[in-house]
DNA sequence: GTCTATAAATAGATAGAC
DNA sequence: GTCTATCTATTTATAGAC
């Protein structure tokens, strides 16, 4: 029957969309195995089944994070730099902690710890987020400022406690993409 | 004697200086109280006579790396911004090891997860960062994209696993300051 | 594949001698 | 203020029953 099959998630599957969760919302080392096992309603024995090590988890979880923030986009504002940094660079985007935030800006000092595979799963994923600014730039290295503006703003104004400069962080980087897009 | 009084730090110093580097290099989690005493050279029962938990030794552990990160600047740079920039977005500043970077960007998504102290210290570093772009900027909004690309573009340069490409971006991100500088 | 139980290591924080 | 010793909790990872 077609409604169980698409409600019968298996367990693998379970672990990575909670590890994607928790892990974006909080980094590495704040999740524990143990958390991540409870989310997704196993025990941590049953962790090792499915993957090597912790470290393996964080980077198949970043990568499921990126395709789901990668879905979330719509066709239309794939191409349309302006559009795509509106949602990426707004309030809810730093604030909604039920849905995933993107891993590039929420996780970009906390990747820099990892070992090789985690830090090659965010620099393809970075590669497909650049790719996707040059098709609405009239360069690369405007593409790259682009890019930069975008997960470094939401990354800074997810860090400070001051609403207002956070706000007005968000609109400055937005208005620098505006300027700068084909 | 002169001398005498330039040695003799205190031992609260001591931990500070230690705190700050390997905090800067390594973030909050990674690094323990005991390391930072051992390499102090002094043992784990003497920190709380300084510092109350390992959050309150953070807090000011990153106000001592800013403050030495600003001072590591000359007077000369810091009313050009896109000679700053040079340093900042700089392939040293990615790299070295040896000498603190700048926290802002080291620490970014790492500060996130902090208590309220933390982030205060945080915010306060970047309103005098925002305040230094100010004076060499058109107006206010170029100064914040103007910061973003520095504290973002090298947080980025630092996390991603290809060489080529982090070059590329501390490259495009010097350009992109100083397209908008004064 | 999943469970319970446990090993083995490390961490933050405290107590008390000097 | 600094030391050694210890408490308590947590963590990653493994072993073995089902």
């Amino acid at each position: 029957m077609a409604w169980q099959k698409k409600h019968k998630e298996n367990s693998k599957d379970k672990i990575l969309e909670s590890a994607a969760l928790l892990f974006t919302q909080q980094g590495f080392d704040k999740i524990s195995i143990d958390t991540v096992m409870h989310k997704a309603k196993l025990t941590r024995g049953a962790f090792y089944s499915h993957f090597s090590s912790k470290s393996d988890l964080y980077a198949q979880a970043i990568k499921k994070a990126a395709q789901q923030a990668q879905l979330r986009r719509s066709e239309q504002s794939k191409y349309d730099m302006a559009l795509y940094a509106q949602y990426y660079l707004s309030t809810q985007h730093r604030d909604d902690d039920l849905q995933q935030g993107c891993p590039l800006a929420f996780l970009v000092s906390d990747i820099t710890q990892q070992d090789d595979q985690v830090r090659a799963v965010y620099t393809e994923t970075l590669q497909r987020f650049i790719k996707q600014a040059e098709q609405s730039s009239e360069n690369r290295q405007q593409a790259l400022q682009s890019v930069v503006l975008m997960i470094g703003g939401l990354a800074i104004s997810r860090a400070i406690n001051d609403k207002v400069l956070s706000d007005e962080v968000l609109t400055a980087c937005q208005q620098g993409i505006k300027s700068v897009v084909k």
